[in-house]
RNA sequence: CGGAGUGUAGCUCAGCCUGGUAGAGCACUGCCUUCGGGAGGCAGGGGUCGGAGGUUCGAAUCCUCUCACUCCGACCA
């Protein structure tokens, strides 16, 4: 591709309302485009890399043996209906009427709409297992869209389904499937995990997800230092503590804490140590207005496993600040569990302390010396905080440690949940119609390009691995317009490396060295040459892989070989 | 949804408090110079100042309403 011909836009400023650095990258190399909130253009460059990551994708599930359809975009209210998540699913989902007044969606999934295809093409057991997959433009009407394509309302995503006879076949599909992602992410040549995203205590299907690695992370997992263990934090179930609670030996005493909120602030006033403070969290309930929730200072609920807890109302709100006041008498800053006329749940962590610290349910006062048992009730227990960095490993083998991910794919035995309630039936062996059994499997193919850039940029731009590069050699020449050399030099090196099969982009705009580099590093392509006259003169050409500090010179007759190794190479 | 903030040229922003002919840098067009790390000069094109209503002789600026976008959202307990 000639530059000239290609229109690329970058910008040297980076749009204010650009939050995460792929998200300013993308729009700095004029990648993507916004169109509404959390709905953005492609623009040529940016499809370049999103078709080459489609591709693999496409090509890995493929060689799976899954079959690939396409599914509408938009779809009638009544597979909804049928499966009863029109109701569920809530304001996420986008609600469309048509002209004669019919409901329709567009579709944020596709479970309905492949189980209709399911139930009406697949007749008997020996049709399955059968996988079916298409990767299509999704709509998911989020209520904060936000880091450009990393969390957008419209986005690509490659959903698969599969259907099964029995459990044993869905669980080696789902094992085929789990190796093709691992086959995929790999390709694409990303830093990845594999992490469960299920557990006993929350319960559900056996899911895992695939994260990319990347500080900016959105999710926190977190795997152990001596087995194979890898889980989403929001999945982990925290390990009760060892040991019997140490008897009370304190006095309970009423302090005066003047102006101390935070649990911080307290520690420092008091002397003492997060891990001695109770946190006492008014949330919203099911049967009670309000529900405390308990917690050691030192950590944080998860709202996940608190959802999960009957008596809390979901989506997980927290009480007001009136509410508060309303229940306890007292500002959010001062509640503890003594004398809390309201339910109360409490973490193992929490139930462990003796002799702690909480507030008084009156405003700037605390409690010290204060014990289960003696001064408030034993408590209900539950498992309600995330886990953290040195917990030990729930599988029993080695302490945890946590890391950032942003999840790219999520794999999933559904069971019979959407076989059961749309009738998705086939006759078995012994001719007797049973439900169907079935996976899902998604990739969010869109956030993939988002994610290989939080995993690697630097300062100038975007690093984009191999695979999916949207070029794969840079030529930049030196002065084009005055040197006919360097022009002659220069086309021949095109014509040669195209020839070669390289995906190459020629900086032909005639523009001054520094917007040339400037905008090839921007970009992020792996490799590039520089044709100059000085290395003319040599014979050579100058190259510098996009993650060097320095650049090297190359005899101009091994250049195309060269390049290919290196592509090869990385 | 609640809270906060922002809407002025394609992008980044100034001007608004204290009303009086709409600005800068980048980008874009033409010419000249320059040419190995985002050059310089000259000359240009481009804005119903988010929208509606109001106050005023006069509104980007003051008031009311509205729309859009962005950020934050309960771990201060």
């Amino acid at each position: 591709m000639r530059l000239s011909r290609f229109p690329l836009s970058t910008l040297k400023e980076t749009p204010a309302d650009a939050e995460v650095v792929s998200h300013q990258l993308m729009l700095r190399a004029g990648m993507i485009r916004k169109q509404a909130a959390g709905v953005y253009s492609w623009l040529p460059l940016g499809l370049r890399v999103l078709r080459k990551v489609e591709a693999i994708v496409r090509e890995e599930m493929n060689r799976a043996g899954a079959l690939e359809l396409l599914m509408p975009a938009v779809q009638p209210a009544e597979l909804w209906q049928e499966s009863g998540r029109w109701e569920e699913y809530g304001p996420e989902l986008l609600r469309l009427t048509d002209r004669h007044q019919r409901e329709f969606c567009f579709g944020p999934t596709h479970e309905e709409v492949i189980t209709d295809i399911a139930r009406r093409e697949l007749r008997s057991y020996k049709q399955l297992p059968v996988n079916y997959y298409q990767i299509q433009t999704k709509f998911r009407d989020e209520i904060r869209p936000r880091f450009g394509i990393m969390r957008a309302r419209e986005f690509l995503m490659k959903d698969a389904y599969s259907f099964h006879i029995d459990q044993a076949s869905l669980e080696s599909t789902y094992q085929l499937m789990y190796d093709t992602y691992t086959r995929i992410f790999t390709r694409l040549g990303l830093k990845f995990r594999a992490v469960r995203a299920d557990s006993g205590a929350i319960g559900g299907s056996i899911s895992q997800e695939f994260h990319v690695l990347a500080d900016s992370g959105e999710d926190a997992i977190a795997f152990s230092t001596a087995s194979d263990y890898a889980a989403n934090v929001e999945a982990i179930v925290a390990a009760a503590p060892a040991g019997e609670r140490p008897s009370p030996s304190a006095e309970l005493q009423t302090v005066d804490t003047p102006g101390q909120h935070s649990i911080a602030e307290l520690c420092t006033f008091l002397q003492t140590e997060p891990e001695h403070c109770l946190k006492t969290l008014l949330v919203e309930g099911t049967d009670a207005p309000v529900v405390a929730l308990i917690l050691r200072g030192d950590h944080e609920l998860n709202a996940i496993k608190a959802e999960n807890l009957p008596a809390v109302a979901s989506p997980l709100t927290f009480a007001s600040d009136r509410r508060i006041r309303d229940a306890a008498g007292c500002s959010a800053g001062s509640l503890g569990p003594v004398d809390l006329d309201i339910p109360l749940y409490v973490d193992h962590a929490a139930s462990q302390l003796a002799n702690f610290v909480c507030g008084a349910n009156t405003d700037d006062q605390h409690l010290t010396g204060v014990n289960w048992g003696r001064d408030v009730a034993e408590p209900e227990i539950a498992d309600l905080r995330n886990v953290v960095d040195g917990d030990a490993s729930p599988d029993g083998e080695g302490v945890l440690k946590i890391a950032r991910g942003i999840e790219v794919g999520h794999i999933f035995q559904l069971g019979k949940k959407y076989s059961e309630s749309m009738q998705a039936k086939v006759l078995n062996e012994q001719g007797r119609e049973v439900d169907m059994t079935m996976g899902c499997y998604g990739i969010g193919v869109s956030r993939i390009v988002a994610a290989a850039i939080e995993q690697n940029h630097d300062g100038h731009g975007m690093i984009w691995p191999q695979p999916i590069a949207p070029f794969q050699v840079a030529i930049i020449p030196i002065n084009m317009k005055k040197s006919q050399r360097v022009r002659e030099a220069t086309e021949a090196l095109y014509a040669e490396l195209t020839n070669a099969g390289l995906d190459v982009l020629l900086d032909d705009r005639e523009a001054r060295p520094g917007v040339m580099f400037a905008d090839m590093e921007l970009v992020g392509i792996p490799h590039r040459v520089v044709v100059g006259e000085k290395n003319l003169d040599r014979d050579m050409l100058e190259y510098k892989a996009r993650r060097d500090t320095g650049s090297r010179d190359v005899p101009r007759s091994d250049i195309a070989n060269f390049l290919k190794e290196q592509v090869q190479a990385s």
